[in-house]
DNA sequence: TCATTTTAGTTACAAATGAAACTATACGTG
DNA sequence: CACGTATAGTTTCATTTGTAACTAAAATGA
C-alpha cells in the first residue's frame, strides 16, 4: 500500500468547528473562568437563569444542550457559592425552581459587558453581512443535526 | 435588585460555537468512535499522518491544535493497535517520525468516505456560497484568536 | 569541554466528564 | 387504592483530560 495522500482533514467540518470551538473557549475562559472562577457549564446556567428566572435544572439542560449531570453539578457549585437558590415547586416535589441571588445577578452583570467587549473585538473585521451568514449557516447545520439524530 | 432580563446568551459567539461543536462531535462520533473505536484525537493523528507521512508528534500537535500530552496519548494508542509505527530520527534522538502501517491506511480509507458522505448530507441544504462564507468567517475568527492571544 | 538552557516527548496526579445506577416523587390504569 | 411506569435530579464509578513535573537528548556558550 503505497499511498496517495489527500488533503481532507482541513475540509472536514467537524474537525474545523471543534478546533475553532476549543480555541474560542480557551480564549473566553479568561473572562469567566480565570477572573470569576466559573466553568463553562456554570456560566451557562447563570446566564440562562438571568434570562429566564425560575427555570428548572431539566429545562436549563435542554436549552443549553447540557446533560443533566453536568447541569446538576453546575447548579450545586453555584448554590454553594450562594449565586442561586432553589425553591420547591408546589405540587411536584421532584422539581426545584432556580433563581439567581443578588450576588448571582451582580456576577452576571459583571461578566456580560466583558464578554460583549471581547466579542466585539474578535468579530471586528468580519462584515455585518458575513457574520449574519455565518450565524445562519451554523443555525441551519445545528438544526440539521438535531433533526437527523434524535438528540439530547 | 429586581432584574431586567436580556436575551444575550444566544448571541454569544463562544456559546453558540461550543454548543454546535459539541453536537457535531457527538454526531460524527458514530463514524469513527462507535464503529472504529477511534477518539477524536486519534482520528486527528491518523488523518494528519495520512496526509503528511513522517511527521513528528510535535508537528501534529501544532497542525491540529492539540497539546502534546493529548497527541502523545493518541499516538500510543494507535501504536498499540499497530496503526502506526515510530522511527528514530538520525541525529536527533528525541524526535520520532511517525508513519501509518498498512492497517492504519486501511482504517483511514475506511473512515474517510463515510465522513464525507455524512458531511454531504449534513450540509445538503446550505448553498455553496453560504458555506463558503461560513468557512471564511470561521477562518478569519480563528486567525483573530490566534493573533490576539499568543496561543497553543 | 562542561555547565546551562531548550526541546521532544512521557508520566503522575488531580480535576472534569459521562454512562449507568440510584432515590424520590408523580402519574396512569386496572 | 395499588401496582407498574415515568420523570427530576443525584450519586457512583470508571475514563478522559489538563497542568505540572519529569526524562532524555540537543543546543548554546563561556
Amino acid at each position: 500500500m503505497s499511498q496517495k495522500p489527500m488533503l481532507l482533514l482541513e475540509q472536514f467540518l467537524a474537525y474545523r468547528v471543534v478546533r475553532f470551538a476549543d480555541k474560542l473557549s480557551h480564549a473566553v475562559s479568561d473572562i469567566y473562568t480565570d477572573e470569576h472562577a466559573l466553568t463553562i457549564a456554570q456560566w451557562r446556567v447563570l446566564a440562562t437563569l438571568a434570562e429566564h428566572d425560575g427555570l428548572t435544572a431539566k429545562t436549563i439542560g435542554i436549552r443549553t444542550s447540557m446533560d443533566k449531570v453536568k447541569v446538576s453539578r453546575a447548579i450545586n457549585s453555584l448554590e454553594a457559592r450562594r449565586l442561586l437558590t432553589r425553591s420547591t415547586h408546589k405540587g411536584d416535589g421532584r422539581v426545584r425552581h432556580l433563581s439567581l441571588t443578588d450576588a448571582g445577578w451582580r456576577l452576571y452583570y459583571k461578566v456580560v459587558p466583558k464578554a460583549l467587549v471581547w466579542q466585539k473585538t474578535l468579530v471586528n473585521d468580519v462584515s455585518e453581512k458575513e457574520y449574519e451568514t455565518f450565524l445562519r449557516v451554523m443555525a441551519k447545520l445545528e438544526h440539521s443535526i438535531d433533526s437527523t439524530q434524535g438528540k439530547s
